[in-house]
DNA sequence: ATCCGAACTTGACCTGAATCAATTAAAATG
DNA sequence: CATTTTAATTGATTCAGGTCAAGTTCGGAT
């Protein structure tokens, strides 16, 4: 658990293959290097067109069979359980090149909502398919070995956030663990947009959305950063690790 | 997310190969059923003999390099990540047939400590060997990437625990997991004996030690258990489910 | 543009769990 | 067996964050 992220970044490494893939962002960010020409063919057989998701629309939801893997191309998500009362933990937010639904390999239904915080597009992996061709390609079936490892290395590090860290903590790894996403898509890395609400971000964050309110209102007052409705610009990075540093060295 | 099972069991299916096994509960727990004789062989070649670990031993700490995934032969271990300052956050309790180490396949270095909780006895599956013959072997390929889900999918449902749960209703759901799990083992679902500390259940339910002390006294005097020391009897598990309840259907 | 509902902010107050502190009980150790 | 150390209980107090409530702002729809 390093200083500067402790939520890990995930389903970052890899890219590079931009040219050699038209219909799917899967390639860029999340299958291994490595793969020769037929290797390639064949996982573009496999892999379906892009799918559009709305706003708001789920590409899907708890209790539906378990049948591929998706790659979000493009967009922004959230994958949360809710709990027959109405309460809703949400269990991660996706970005562009991240997979959701490993969750539901383990019973072959998903156990999760997956629902679009922003218009999205995806790319749709039939497991079966994907596992028999990583039968054959040994770097495929080590990937996805290690893509999910991270995922659980990853909710590793939500569990020290929840368990251990206090709200003022909890937000400033939230947002620099935003921001270090974007960096690596290329996107600016101190100025950037919440596609979730307060809520959704205080449910992750095992917070109420008037703390999440009232501790962005803070920060901003401390002048770490700048917030304008959903529009967050990181003035004061130091600050904002140095808030965590004292909690996780 | 089942009442009965907040904390979802795992690694516990695919059990009865006991006759076919002598050197390893591996099979018994963790591998799939279907495979046949000559790759059950050549699983034995792979398969380390069982290596003991004392109690208070670490079978590998956070930032040794991976070479092995373990399956717990006997006993009880603990895993957890140790932030610099000294606080400790386990992130999971892990018992006969529970395969520990899939954190480390991300980064192929240990992100977290696995202390033996009492004298434990593991088998070392090289990961390495293991992916070979998983691609030789489709039905261990797939279990695999199962067993990993499985373990994103009790994660999921730690992070609901630790988000969204009161002190009583985490204990509970604490000790209604326990339970389950002994019984799948085929010990006392009803009477059982904690291996861990106070501040170690604290820690993975997100609690101080003496909110774990008053809760499990508070039980005791609702009736609900009885508590000696580290040994536990469930008296009224209906009351203990219906805290659950309350709280996620 | 104007309306309306959803999202957000801010304040006042309350409470569940943390903290601090003092015993007591139970394991380890010689 | 006695002694030391570690773990657990229990009480008193504090405080971070939850709850309740009132108002404001925003964004989408008409």
């Amino acid at each position: 658990m390093s200083i500067q992220s402790p939520i890990p970044v995930r389903d970052v490494s890899f890219r590079g293959l931009r040219q050699s893939c038209s219909n799917c962002s899967l390639r860029e960010l999340c299958l291994p290097i490595g793969l020769n020409q037929d290797e390639l063919r064949q996982l573009d057989t496999i892999i379906a067109q892009g799918r559009p998701v709305k706003r708001g629309e789920a590409l899907y939801r708890a209790g539906e069979p378990f049948r591929s893997l998706y790659a979000v191309r493009l967009g922004f998500f959230k994958a949360s359980v809710i709990s027959e009362d109405g309460r809703e933990q949400v269990t991660g937010f996706h970005m562009t090149g991240e997979l959701l639904g490993m969750d539901a390999i383990s019973t072959d239904f998903h156990t999760c909502d997956a629902i679009a915080l922003e218009d999205s597009e995806v790319c749709e992996l039939p497991f079966a398919d994907i596992e028999t061709l990583a039968r054959d390609v040994p770097a495929l079936q080590h990937h996805l070995y290690k893509v999910m490892s991270r995922e659980i290395v990853r909710d590793h590090g939500v569990m020290l956030l929840l368990g251990n860290m206090k709200a003022e903590e909890r937000l400033a790894a939230f947002l620099l663990n935003l921001s270090q996403r974007f960096a690596v898509r290329g996107y600016s890395s101190s100025s950037f947009h919440l596609r979730m609400t307060r809520e959704e971000i205080g449910s992750y964050l095992g917070l109420k959305l008037e703390t999440v309110s009232r501790t962005l209102s803070k920060f901003q007052d401390q002048g770490y950063i700048k917030v304008q409705n959903r529009l967050i610009e990181l003035v004061d990075v130091d600050s904002l690790k140095r808030l965590l540093n004292s909690c996780q060295g």
